[in-house]
DNA sequence: CTGTTAGCGCATTCAC
DNA sequence: GTGAATGCGCTAACAG
């Protein structure tokens, strides 16, 4: 292995000291242009390349930031981690990914080793209910910025979409399309963003005189399967829904694969929406009708905030980001629905 | 801030000498059970945690690996990098992120900051045909192992598919569902792993009597977009295919579309098949065929090559790994297609 | 079994 | 302007 080069070494070579060398590199004002220039041309032929670890070490910077999410290989998480990883990396800082795979075991693990790494800051959507963790975090003075899934704490940051509003536009844009008779695919109602989206639900439908039904409301984890199994059993109600607001576009799909399978004209007979703008729903036969959560951007303001905070470790910041999302209308929910036109993708 | 606790900290309080401290926190032999166990239990106490960053300076082991790929936000890579992550993790191993988006430049950049970093491998698909960055990680020793899109090099280790495989098994698929009239979607016969992919294309023609016609082999780059146009170009030709293998999911899904727009009953009047089994290519109405890359595999195979090479630091090993891709036959190919039960996947 | 010493590579304070 | 000395937190070699 070829040894590494230090600044001693090139000290060495130059017949000075590290800490001129050490200067030299870092563009110190007291210096001789002379040996700076000589330096860094040395350094350059020796092939010196500073060592972040020592640097980390000495500073108690890491320039690495960890990222917790409950898993990667998803297309929202892994846009907002895009989103992350291009706004912190021109700014020298590195990307640590963890998954939780949604056990809080696992979360609480990923949180003590990322603070054992040093990094700078944390930035997580949580899958747990716990708040020993991040109090751990937050004593150490520790950036903590949550994103998605948030947890209501003091003095944090957090970056997530408004789920309630997302919840309303949806159901309300069903109202508008003539329906009544709305059922709601509930995630997990022990996770706040589907309470609040059920909340929007509601709202909407009392809004506009409707009244709430609970056995309209079915839980159905984010899968075709249990979208699937929902239909199954919301058709089987005495009085049986027209459309579904579905917190999740994998369980909408499947109920728009159950419903076609038993003959249901969509949007005609049944309209369906979804949420997540989940690649697949814009290249579907039908298209299917959807809330944006901004994933990319969602990212990108949650790093900002974290840099932010870095900027100004001796106030304490606590800033609330609430996206708006965005309703996007496509053909699984539009009666007079537009004509696609060659080549052209709806939307 | 509370300021971090050391060694040396629980070392004064307990009147002994940090080294013993250390010693005990590492569960050295050579320690009493009584010192050991009080200071783990101070320690506990005391909240200590071990800094990383200097065992990393101490010992020249950053226990980070970087993973560079062309873009993080898609369903292959993101997969890899799970598998990656899956097993890296439990080793004590962090994983460090970074995109290239295709650009060489970039992937420079990328290779030059991890390095910095004192990453103890790297892993990377890479998106540029240059060698000097590669070789510099080489001659530093540091394992590098190549992934999906790999480059050959002496001595160094590589996961991939058998891509030439691919393409022949698919094209093979098509030929034996009676078509002979074959076009080929090429997304960019720059790069290799679409070069095998044709290659295997060209040889099952060969292999079945069936001319290779140069008209039939489109650039098509990995959208919907480009798939469309390309069926747009092969049906103007004096003789159009019957069937298309497309080196893309996304490009295949395009060319589907617009088949459909104008027409043609898919499979009977034309057959499609894909590569990457993306998920949506099982959701559609029309499931398409596809190649599956076992994305999740690769990554976990291509993390264990990067600790074999860490265990075994003294001897040079050279893997090259060729995952068998597996053909995934669906309807988009099928002239007999399987009818669709209820509440049941296909594939 | 435990203490002493030294060094990983760097930046920084204090001298000169 | 530059050198000398120091410490970030930890482990390992050498004593005892």
């Amino acid at each position: 292995m070829a040894k590494k080069t230090t600044i001693y070494d090139i000290a060495k070579r130059l017949d000075i000291t590290a800490a001129t060398v050490s200067r030299a590199l870092n563009n110190n004002p007291k210096i001789s242009k002379a040996t700076r220039e000589l330096v860094l041309k040395t350094a350059e032929k020796m092939n010196y390349e500073q060592n972040k670890l020592a640097l980390a070490l000495k500073s108690g910077k890491s320039n690495n930031v960890g990222v917790i999410v409950p898993r990667i290989d998803s297309n929202f998480f892994g846009s907002v981690i895009r989103g992350i990883e291009e706004e912190l990396y021109p700014k020298g800082y590195h990307v640590i990914i963890c998954q939780t795979q949604e056990s809080e075991a696992k979360e609480t693990a990923n949180i003590d080793t990322l603070l054992n790494a040093q990094v700078d800051g944390i930035l997580i959507s949580t899958s747990s209910n716990q708040i020993k963790p991040f109090e751990r975090i937050i004593k150490k003075n520790i950036p903590l910025i949550f994103f998605d899934r948030k947890k209501s704490m003091d003095g944090v940051s957090s970056v997530v979409i408004n789920d309630y509003e997302g919840g309303y536009k949806a159901t309300k844009h069903l109202i508008d399309q003539g329906f009544t008779k709305i059922a709601h695919l509930c995630v997990d109602k022990t996770i706040e963003i589907y309470r609040e989206r059920c909340k929007g639900y509601k709202q909407a439908l009392i809004d506009s005189g409707i009244d709430i039904k609970e056995e309209y409301i079915v839980q159905a984890k984010s899968n075709r399967e249990e979208g699937a199994k929902a239909v199954d059993t919301l058709l089987k109600l005495e009085n049986p829904p027209k459309a579904i607001f579905s917190s999740s576009d994998f369980a909408a799909l499947g109920a728009i694969q159950e419903l076609k399978s038993r003959g249901y004209k969509i949007p005609n007979d049944f309209a369906v929406a979804g949420f997540s703008n989940e690649p697949f729903t814009k290249f579907m036969e039908l298209t299917i009708t959807t809330v944006d959560q901004s994933a990319l951007e969602m990212g990108k303001i949650a790093a900002n905030v974290f840099l932010e905070q870095m900027e100004n470790t001796d106030i304490k910041i606590e800033k609330k980001v609430i996206l708006e999302p965005e309703l996007i209308v496509r053909e699984s929910s539009l009666k007079t629905a537009p004509k696609k036109s060659k080549l052209k993708k709806v939307n």
